[in-house]
DNA sequence: ACAAAGAATGAATAGTGATTCACTACTTGG
DNA sequence: CCAAGTAGTGAATCACTATTCATTCTTTGT
């Protein structure tokens, strides 16, 4: 007998599934994954389209995987804007300012894993991460109504809610048809910011306190 | 000289669009926009493949004009419940509330209209009709601010949270996939709309007031 | 009844791009 | 260098339906 899989095959081979990845996750940067062709993911990784599907079971299998690598980036960086000292509602409010300007800052990409219409698996990973995020917040204003910072309520759908409204406020500015590239929007962007994390904080605090 | 468009005609020609539009809705509601089949359509209505291009540009075109029809009607609803008589908060409540409950009442077609992927002239439509519920929203939150029953906010940002929050916590319940359809979920929806229109009318007031 | 014009038909076509697979080129241990 | 096994290739295939269009059927006014 003779070949054997040696760890220098491995490597390589991670390396090429990485650079598949790499170049994938940049397709989707210009224009979301519908408009990912497999063949010009090929092309930019320098491989042959067959290549693809030694690394992957399908398109939609890459996708899927993409979208899990880049939605857990973000993910982590609400979990750690959750995770500074602090009582519960400055925590919320620092990680939903901090997820929604990463959001403004890379438009497309995250339109392409906010919004975009995607196929099914890639949509059940969204759905999975959506719960991902309902849940850091979900402890945060569990953690603020034990403290008393915030009222009796039911934290996993005020969590929901939460999500929903932070995605919502930002679909529009982040749709690629109409993405503003126009200097001096920060000032608009910062209002935005503000109003949807005012929005979300009063959402969490009883009025009758 | 000959055939001269005549009113009979005008009439069932106009019959047999409507009916088009009645059973792409039919097969909407089956499984949504994307598993409804031309061929489908057609044999539902009792006419050729061909004769739905003699009254629709493209299939996308049929469906953009389904969805403008239901989702309009949906929008009709919620500025019914905007206009009945009493203050802004009430009738903000009153409204979201109807919102979900007709949206958990016929979970496949909500999902259509609210988070199912969608082509782009859908989509295009989509966001036209958010703006137009934002707007009713939004109307009715510059009504309470100026009675004094809300607080100085930015209506329009208010309004669009209203949506997200509303759209996203349907979302799971909606989900094709998971609807239960399990007997004696009723509190458990009851329980649902209650949180997300807490939540809702919570974020439009002022604790501070 | 006829001719002119439109409406309806549905089998055949076409466009798209993901996926396959027969083949070539490597890698490995002996 | 060989044999066995694996990775890489990319042109050809496939799958999927929306869409077309030559033909047939209806309607209309004379």
């Amino acid at each position: 007998m003779a070949y054997r899989e040696t760890e220098k095959m491995r490597q390589r081979k991670a390396q090429a599934r990485n650079k598949i990845i790499e170049c994938t996750w940049e397709c989707v940067a210009e224009g979301g994954f519908r408009s990912a062709r497999i063949t010009r993911i090929a092309g930019l990784a320098g491989v042959a389209t067959g290549t693809i599907y030694r690394h992957f079971e399908s398109r939609e299998d890459l996708f899927a995987e993409i979208f899990r690598l880049a939605t857990q980036r973000e993910v982590d960086k609400v979990a750690e804007a959750l995770s500074v000292p602090g009582n519960a509602v400055e925590r919320l409010d620092g990680a939903l300012r901090k997820f929604a300007q990463r959001a403004l800052k890379g438009p497309m990409k995250a339109w392409a894993l906010i919004a975009e219409p995607v196929d099914p698996k890639v949509e059940q990973e969204r759905l999975v991460y959506r719960k991902a995020y309902a849940s850091l917040f979900e402890k945060a204003i569990q953690d603020g109504i034990a403290e008393g910072s915030l009222s009796e309520q039911n934290a996993r759908l005020s969590s929901t809610c939460l999500v929903g409204a932070i995605s919502e406020s930002l679909v529009g500015p982040l749709s690629p048809t109409q993405t503003n590239t126009t200097p001096g929007n920060d000032n608009n962007q910062d209002e935005l910011v503000n109003a949807i994390v005012c929005f979300c904080i009063r959402g969490l605090t009883d009025s009758r306190s």
